[in-house]
DNA sequence: CAAAATACGTAACATACGATACAGCGCTCC
DNA sequence: GGAGCGCTGTATCGTATGTTACGTATTTTG
């Protein structure tokens, strides 16, 4: 049963020639409102010409645009009239999908649960403060966490690396570390032997540890200052570090909104230099 | 301060004649389709004819009709965008934290409302076919996301290759990739040239493109057979990746899944070598 | 109550929009 | 390698749409 013009575009859009295809992808990305414009606009839109467009919408069954343009806003006046209907999509349940995105929304809430506003708020101040240096390093499957909160980070403030490459490299780079510097951390099961050992010799150092990891705490929460506790069970063969990625995120805004006077400054700099 | 078409047309009701005050009263009891319409069908829904609806929206301060009808799109753009101002939650409001968190969440749905589950197949198999080479490479932010996603394809099945380090280093890698090997770019505003000129030249080798972009769709969505548009809007100085890595981590999820006989056994094998 | 001003609709107009014919191009299949 | 097919863009056409001018109706004001 096909009820939507976007479910009767994504069933379709593989049997679509290349043009036609653009043009479906463009509409499904901005839903449904590119459909709502003139076949011009639409057109340059999806970068084809108005004549796929046209064929586009003969292809999905509509004898010309206006019909299909006022399908859409039957279908629009549907929603705006039961905004119930809206957040739940029927056919999208049931699949393998939406057990999946069900599990990964209720980790991130419970993950925000368990994190009050002024955890995150002390940690984003770590964070932010400029007196020392900030090293990030993640494990085999978080590393990629470490690099994405890295790239933001160092924008907005200076002295900030990422630890890449083989074990013996970044241990060496304990030298540098001291007292004023933080290390983020990003480990969950199965925890890194090589990790534990870099952050407790961090720790001895006394560098301020903050650390991502699992419900199941790495052991590095030992000698982390900072613990944030992240959801990850799936049904998926795989964990998901994507409660962790939000927090990641949140908390990048939130430093980059303490710094940002001088971020600002500082983002404007690099704009110029690009 | 008039924000929206709505109130300015309640604010200046009292003033109207009573034809124009027939358009404008049907205008807000069937907000805002019938402004989409054409000046005709508007009309006989009022009861009214076509000048006297041209004149109420010039009351309204707009040029023409065409104006006055982008404006009603761009607010019910905005609308659709964050549903999270539309289903606004008093209770969880208050801190900096939950805007961010109910946004991405928002973002994930609206994400994934648009994505079907036959697409997402579809991409599955795509990855998941072992005929071919599998490439991986992301734009300036969004890099540790292929890395992410290509640390995991590259457990279940073999030649699958993130491309790191400098542009020239990956241009080079073109080389290697024919017709039945698959490109997967992730690419989120503002776009990078250098990845466009690579995309284009993998499609022309007739390499098979999958894009992760935002909703605004990189100009690489013209090579690419299958694209997924993720939600990045949030209120922070950066866009989101949160919705594109749920994606990720549903796509790697269902690659494993495909690839369970043989997988299984590749990832026995390499943990007895760990 | 009269006169003026405002409001409204009918009808003619011009523009811009959607539709179509056609040619070029690439792709596939002999 | 060649013939056929299918896809796509350019250019042209007809028309539906928004716009405007003007005459009539209605209200307002002295």
């Amino acid at each position: 049963m096909i009820s939507s013009i976007a479910e009767l575009i994504s069933d379709r859009i593989g049997t679509m020639p290349a043009g036609e295809r653009r043009a479906a992808q463009t509409l499904i990305a901005n839903y449904p409102l590119i459909g709502l414009k003139t076949v011009a606009e639409f057109s340059t839109a999806a970068g084809v010409s108005s004549p796929t467009i046209l064929r586009f919408v003969a292809r999905l069954g509509f004898q010309n645009y206006p019909e299909f343009q006022s399908a859409l806003q039957d279908e629009l006046a549907a929603q705006l009239q039961s905004p119930a209907t809206r957040t739940l999509n029927p056919a999208s349940s049931g699949g393998a999908v939406s057990p999946m995105l069900e599990a990964t929304l209720d980790n991130m809430r419970e993950t925000f649960r368990h994190l009050s506003e002024r955890q995150l708020a002390d940690i984003a101040a770590t964070l932010a403060h400029r007196r020392g240096k900030t090293f990030l390093i993640g494990g085999r499957f978080t590393d990629p966490l470490a690099r994405y909160m890295a790239a933001h980070l160092a924008i907005v403030q200076p002295d900030v690396h990422h630890l890449a490459g083989q074990e013996g490299i970044w241990r060496d780079r304990l030298i540098d570390m001291g007292k004023r510097d933080v290390l983020v951390i990003f480990d969950i099961r199965r925890y890194q032997d090589s990790l534990v050992r870099f952050a407790e010799t961090a720790h001895q150092r006394g560098v301020h540890i903050v650390l991502f990891t699992d419900q199941w705490l790495s052991p590095i929460a030992r000698f982390a200052r900072h613990v944030i506790a992240g959801r990850t069970a799936v049904p998926s063969a795989w964990d998901s570090s994507a409660a962790l990625f939000v927090v990641a995120e949140t908390l990048i805004g939130a430093v980059t909104r303490q710094l940002e006077t001088d971020g600002a400054k500082r983002i404007r700099e690099l704009e110029s230099l690009r």
